[in-house]
RNA sequence: GCCGGAGUAGCUCAGCUGGCAGAGCAACUCACUUGUAAUGAGUAGGCCGUGGGUUCGAGUCCCACCUCCGGCUCCA
């Protein structure tokens, strides 16, 4: 048996410490003040309690007070900020149970039984008293305990939530305690409050225990905490330049859509937005045509019996708009795929037209739950840049490929970083393991062909088919799902779709699901945020704003914009210059021409978004935007001089 | 759907323990004809989310509903 072992620090030198030494011994070997600050260690580069022991060999870095935007130190930080607060409402409402509370991206919560409702004013109080805590001063302590004296431990305290947790926990049971507070948890933890030198609780919400609607709902508090006020002032400023960004404020602002309670969840489109709705209908008219897709329209409206056929009616019911008529019930389509596939069915189809890609932009309803609805980003109204394809087997990974190709031409386009999300077989999934296997393992393979980094959710996928899905955040860092592609290995036979293969058998097509923008609402409204609403020229609503210096340069002011072929206005607001140029940056427009005395053809005075000035003959300028619009109809310069 | 907040002019927001509904911006009119982020003066603009209740009197207090916001759940 070894009495001592060694460990490599970052600089790879190696520090020899007796066998089972802990993080803090080894901080403590290389001096007093690191031990002092030290909050974590990462052992192999996992982070880890300070108390628990290191193995040989392993490589260490211990991170302290002054790591103070380490994800690692931080979430140690914040984890025992949570603590804390349990502690705090422990104190303040006799009788509350206690149930998890974690740190998270930008903080932690803590999930709360409490006897009496509280309210958001009560936030005040509880902040004050772990205030007082930190004021006082908390060291954290852990014990690992069997599973039956933690069990009895937690009865007697009347924590039925704790009880819970240790009968499913795995492992072994460990607690943390600080002050007269005790509470099973895994940890990591801080040695000592200290450290925390700004904390804040940020909001209140339900939520379900164990994130089950049919459990209990509990009281979420939610706060987060930093090594210095000076971060939580800088965190706090950045959610608040964030909300400028928001999509929902920018779109009323730069007049593009609203939304009314008159028909919740649907955007009444203004001109300036659908200027942009119909560059986005150009590019995908444009690239389908290129990658062989051909179009299609559908009916809007079916008797129900088709989603019944489809497997919808039985998981969607809730959420379809209805409508009864005599003695039918019709349903507004929920979604295109039903409608393409009997499409697909009515002729008898041979091998030779497969793939078969039916391409298809109809607006989509679903009647989301009342508190589900979020701007452009959650609506009732959804049009997705939709597409089927049809194939036999063995083009399914070509196909796919195909789609994900096109994703990454699209989302690069908009300089756009999509994250890459595979969700496979559900709980509730029609077809055989079997078939699963196959249409799991051919969407890894396609993705890992395009050498795509994905991420894997188990069991998220469709009833139908497993799914790539391609995320992205908002300016408050919520994730959206925005393209799909999504292979199905059910409905086709559903709803009667075949073809004759070279064999002369009669085959069951596969079918391809894809959005790739996802659809037109909710890219817009992460476009938007994505460009701060500053939209790129191809994409602007009014991409030229002339400015005629005084009353007698209207007239070159029009003559100019007449040139232009781009979607101009000319300003002849009885404004000063200064106050239209102000006017055209609130509006975030691309480019800006004054037009006075000293303008021509040969001289404009061109200014970019932002206040960047040059001067251009007319013949420049025209080359300038056509490099900015190479695709933008009525722009090719052969059309125009 | 659930928990917590909010709804006042087109927009952003004031309006105290119940006592005549306000400001800035935008709009409109007039004057100015302007040189790169706000010229000046004036005018108009309100079912105080909707419905009910309490009160001599309700934007303000109570109840219900609608919508929005932050979460939870859901998301074909």
């Amino acid at each position: 048996m070894a009495s001592s072992m060694k460990v490599v620090l970052p600089d790879n030198s190696e520090l020899e410490l007796p066998a089972g030494a802990s993080g803090l011994d080894a901080a403590r070997a290389i001096g007093p003040k690191l031990a002092e600050q030290a909050v974590l260690v990462r052992a192999d580069g996992k982070p880890q309690d300070l108390r628990l022991p290191l193995a040989d060999g392993q490589r260490i870095q211990l991170l302290t007070t002054r790591d103070t935007s380490d994800p690692d130190a931080l979430s140690v930080l914040r984890h025992s900020s949570a603590h804390l607060l349990a502690e705090a409402v422990r104190r303040l409402y006799p009788g509350v149970k206690i149930a998890i509370g974690p740190p998270i991206e930008n903080g932690f919560y803590y999930d709360f039984d409490f006897p009496e409702p509280i309210a958001e004013a009560d936030l005040d109080r509880i902040e004050a008293e772990v205030q007082r805590e930190l004021a006082e001063g908390r060291a954290w302590s852990r014990e690992e305990i069997s599973r039956d004296e933690a069990k009895a431990r937690f009865e007697a305290e009347g924590e039925p939530y704790k009880v819970e947790l240790v009968d499913t926990a795995e492992g072994d049971i460990s607690l943390y305690r600080q002050g007269d507070f005790t509470d099973l948890c895994r940890g990591p933890h801080l040695q000592d409050s200290k450290p925390i030198k700004a904390f804040k609780l940020t909001g209140l919400a339900g939520a379900y225990w164990r994130g089950d609607e049919r459990l209990k709902q509990l009281t979420r508090i939610y706060g987060t905490a930093f090594y210095s006020q000076a971060d939580l002032d800088a965190y706090l400023e950045r959610l608040e330049q964030a909300r400028a960004r928001d999509h929902r404020k920018l779109g009323l602002q730069l007049d593009l859509f609203h939304l009314d309670e008159i028909s919740p969840g649907s955007p009444f489109w203004h001109p300036k937005g659908m200027v942009i709705w119909n560059e986005l209908e150009a590019l995908r008219r444009r690239e389908n045509a290129a990658r062989g897709y051909v179009e299609v329209k559908t009916p809007l409206v079916y008797d129900k019996r088709l989603w019944e056929r489809s497997g919808h009616w039985e998981k969607f019911r809730e959420n379809m708009f209805l409508i009864p008529d005599e003695d039918h019930t019709f349903a507004i389509k929920p979604m295109n795929c039903p409608g393409h596939m009997l499409l697909f069915a009515q002729q008898l189809r041979s091998y030779r037209e497969l793939p078969l890609r039916y391409a298809e932009a109809a607006p989509l309803h679903r009647n989301e739950r009342a508190g589900t609805l979020h701007g452009l980003t959650r609506v009732r109204i959804v049009t997705q840049d939709d597409a089927h394809i049809f194939c036999a087997r063995e083009q399914i990974e070509d196909e796919i490929f195909g789609c994900l190709d096109y994703a990454k031409y699209l989302y690069d386009l908009f300089e756009l970083e999509a994250s890459f999300e595979l969700s496979t077989r559900p709980e509730n999934k029609l077809g055989t393991d079997e078939e699963w296997d196959f249409t799991e393992g051919a969407l890894r393979s396609a993705l890992d062909r395009r050498g795509l980094a994905y991420t894997v959710n188990e069991g998220d996928g469709a009833f139908y088919g497993p799914k790539i899905d391609l995320h992205m955040r908002d300016s408050l860092g919520r994730s959206w799902q925005m393209g799909t592609v999504q292979l199905d290995s059910q409905q086709p036979a559903r709803l009667g779709c075949h073809f004759v293969g070279a064999d002369n058998a009669e085959h069951v097509p596969y079918v391809i699901h894809r959005a790739l923008f996802g659809s037109f609402e909710r890219f817009i409204g992460i476009l938007t945020e994505h460009y701060a609403g500053a939209f790129p020229f191809w994409l602007a609503p009014v991409q030229v704003r002339v400015l005629p210096v005084g009353e007698g340069h209207r007239d070159a002011a029009h003559d100019l914009a007449a040139r232009l072929p781009y979607r101009v206005e000319v300003d002849e607001a009885d404004d000063t210059v200064g106050k239209r140029i102000r006017s055209a940056e609130v509006e975030k427009i691309p480019f800006v021409v004054v037009y006075g005395d000293k303008e021509s053809d040969e001289s404009l005075a061109v200014r970019e978004h932002g206040g960047a000035q040059e001067t251009l003959s007319l013949a420049g300028l025209r080359a300038k935007l056509a490099t900015l619009a190479p695709w933008q109809a009525g722009a090719e310069p052969s059309l125009t001089s």
